[in-house]
DNA sequence: CGCGACATGTAAGCAGTTACATGATTAT
DNA sequence: ATAATCATGTAACTGCTTACATGTCGCG
């Protein structure tokens, strides 16, 4: 599907960036839902480039450290936009290892099951609270054609998966302290 | 992480199975966090016989029709137990194609958009009333040790993984229409 | 007899992670 | 000076999907 392609193109449709730019905006907001390490950034950029979807100039920063900045091209944008507006078939569910371990529970006492099931609700409730944190930031929904929107949505998603990732925790929980 | 490797080690620890019907426990409840197709399910079976963790007997089905019932062992069992009550960190979130689409989503305009997110709310809430009929079949919870629970689990947080998502497309559907 | 489900495998390729490898810049 | 961050790449491997490939059984 190149679905690294198009996250690729819709962050160099906002703006030039280099390979490291785009590997920091995946430990952002958007990586609440997608990201990629920079070994598999660096040959998706050189493969758009033969693709001749994006373009780069060399900056030199500092005395002699070449960087390369990388923007869309026209051919670009519209392949780029072309995937956004295409409607599509919802994904398979997701995979989730934990939820996997839980279907077998019933093979564990429920001393440790609780254990297991508190320590991941703290995590959850950590990354809730940090979530909520970034969400302060917005004292109003950015407007609809801002790139802030972006943001604010996949900020919106991810507390409501959280919430609901943790009350199914809590649900659990009580069912074994019963 | 060998995750396949555990979740057929778990199948297997219920009751004996063909690879087949691996395949289709995949496709029942279990499916909603993990699944995984028969060409993976194979090549990882015989893996499996490699190590030691699991034997297979010959059945005969019909006239010459010969299947593999595969059973777990000694070793096999104590190997799922070791990975079933260890704590781990939780997962890097999962990827998911629409939220990074709309994360994006400033640059269409809003009937796209709309269009968009009708076409996802729809088939959320219909995937939402097939898991609702599913969990109907329990009137109460099943015992904490019974094989039943693991999938009423799933089930419950499937229900509310679903109903998360169907929010945050109305909260974001009402947005664009203000 | 034909069709859908049962049943088992392999091959090629894409996507993603971990590890290997190198070097410059900036702030302390 | 030295550590953290900036910056770019490749190699080996795991996991997963799609397609190729084959044959049986049970029902109508």
């Amino acid at each position: 599907m190149r679905t690294l392609k198009y996250a690729i193109l819709g962050l160099l449709n906002k703006e030039p960036m280099t390979g490291y730019d785009i590997g920091k905006e995946f430990s952002r907001d958007l990586g609440e839902f997608w990201t990629a390490k920079h070994s598999q950034i660096y040959p998706e950029l050189k493969k758009l480039l033969n693709e001749g979807l994006i373009v780069y100039e060399i900056q030199i920063s500092g005395e002699i450290l070449e960087k390369k900045l990388y923007s869309i091209t026209e051919e670009g944008k519209e392949d780029f936009l072309q995937w956004l507006k295409k409607a599509e078939p919802i994904e398979p569910t997701p995979k989730d290892v934990f939820r996997l371990r839980m279907y077998f529970s019933n093979h564990l006492d429920v001393t440790t099951r609780l254990d297991l099931l508190e320590h991941q609700l703290l995590q959850h409730q950590d990354r809730l609270e940090h979530l909520r944190k970034n969400k302060e930031r917005y004292e109003t929904i950015p407007p609809l054609d801002s790139d802030n929107f972006g943001d604010y949505l996949v900020l919106d998603g991810a507390i409501l998966r959280e919430t609901g990732i943790i009350q199914w925790l809590e649900n659990f929980i009580s069912y074994c302290k019963k």
